[in-house]
DNA sequence: GCCTGTATAAAACAACTGTTTGAACCGTCA
DNA sequence: TGACGGTTCAAACAGTTGTTTTATACAGGC
């Protein structure tokens, strides 16, 4: 990304053409992969280098530039990969409670963000996207916003219908806006800024699953307030 | 940090004689350290070169580490700075409304974090910390850490006792906590997040009055309906 | 005057970074 | 078998970083 006099295009067969044929296994790129996904969630993209990767997946330094171009474009096909997981996930758990009340969503909502079961290969998978996001907050990036744009705006449009019917329908845009921050805050901040709260917040399964109960009901007695 | 056989340790009179004698001005030290403060606080410690801060010091390379030793003892030394204003600032704040209500100190509460007159020095000084800490929150070091303890924790102690009397005394602590997090949390979001509420978030004056009201109003029902 | 200690400057240093190179490897197919 | 093409490898490259060195300027004490 800083050296380079002029080429980043020499790597595999185009990218697309996904045959891959040689006896060389198709392992090596997606070790890279798994390799670089993991530690670009535990450090995010900068603290992490191109040998770190490449050690831990057993593979050459070069492995990065001739699969993926730089290490940028890795970096995206991760954060790709981490939203299209997340994006299926999420559109089912809307989908599933369609016929619930708002109160019900709401506490399923909350649940969602606050009590994850590490156990749950979902969840496990979620939570990368989810430490992608935070290392990103601090350091805005095109690919930050991009996370904002396809992972976080649909969660707060769901968010504001939920919102809406709280409020009977009542309520201007601007309150709702206000209410859905009020509730996104408190779903995001123990995963925002950990440090914050790892000695005060709730850690096991029990004290989140409280938490997620003050949440709800803390949040539906502000709604209500603000209901004309 | 990286590089160096062994030294560290040449530099000026010890630091702490401070008497600077010859007709060398100070200003180099002091200039430096301003730089610091404000790269830091734009970019965080790792995002910040010390030739950055020399250029925009005007001074040498060498003067960082001539004047504190390495870098990172000048970042502890802008963070230390940082924590000593706003802790006086604090303080008074937190006594200057002895006499008020719950009610009113959590008004006070909430619009010292989400409404800041940017034209105010003290404000703008204490947005210094506010930057680092944010910078801090992606990336934990120890003196990230620090920073928790000694400017976040009295605030949310502070506000325990502000629930606890808005709870009429009469709810187990792990309520107060509850509610602590519920409020702090909407204080801090827009500030640890900005990414994630540009769009969404109020940005004039006047919209952040409006937030910093509506936060209030739900707060205050959320506790209440938490009240026993 | 000279010597001493502080401050600044320019250049060099060593480690680290992302990237590129050129040779070697190894299946496939003619 | 031998050329071919994708893949891997060790080494090198060029730029950046924090830090150190060496030299110089300049004040005050003797």
């Amino acid at each position: 990304m800083r050296a380079a006099r002029r080429r980043a295009d020499a790597g595999p067969p185009a990218r697309g053409g996904e045959r891959r044929a040689a006896g060389g296994d198709v392992a090596t790129r997606k070790r890279v992969l798994g390799a670089a996904t993991r530690l670009f969630a535990e450090r995010g993209f900068r603290r992490v280098t191109v040998r770190d990767i490449c050690e831990a997946a057993s593979a050459n330094v070069a492995s990065v530039n001739y699969h993926f171009g730089d290490k940028e474009r890795l970096y995206r096909e991760v954060v790709e990969a981490a939203l299209e997981t997340v994006r299926g996930f999420a559109d089912q758990a809307m989908n599933a409670g369609l016929a619930a009340s708002a109160e019900e969503k709401l506490v399923h909502y909350v649940r969602a963000h606050l009590v994850r079961d590490p156990r749950s290969a979902a969840a496990r998978r979620g939570s990368v996207l989810r430490d992608l996001f935070r290392h990103e907050l601090s350091e805005p990036t095109p690919i930050g916003s991009h996370i904002v744009e396809q992972a976080l705006k649909p969660r707060l449009r769901y968010l504001a219908t939920i919102v809406e019917v709280l409020l009977e329908g009542r309520a201007s845009d601007e309150t709702v806006q206000d209410c859905v921050l009020s509730i996104q805050a408190q779903c995001l901040l123990p995963v925002a800024a950990p440090v914050a709260f790892d000695m005060a917040a709730p850690r096991t399964r029990a004290e989140l699953e409280r938490l997620a109960r003050h949440v709800v009901a803390f949040s539906l007695a502000g709604v209500r307030a603000r209901t004309p």
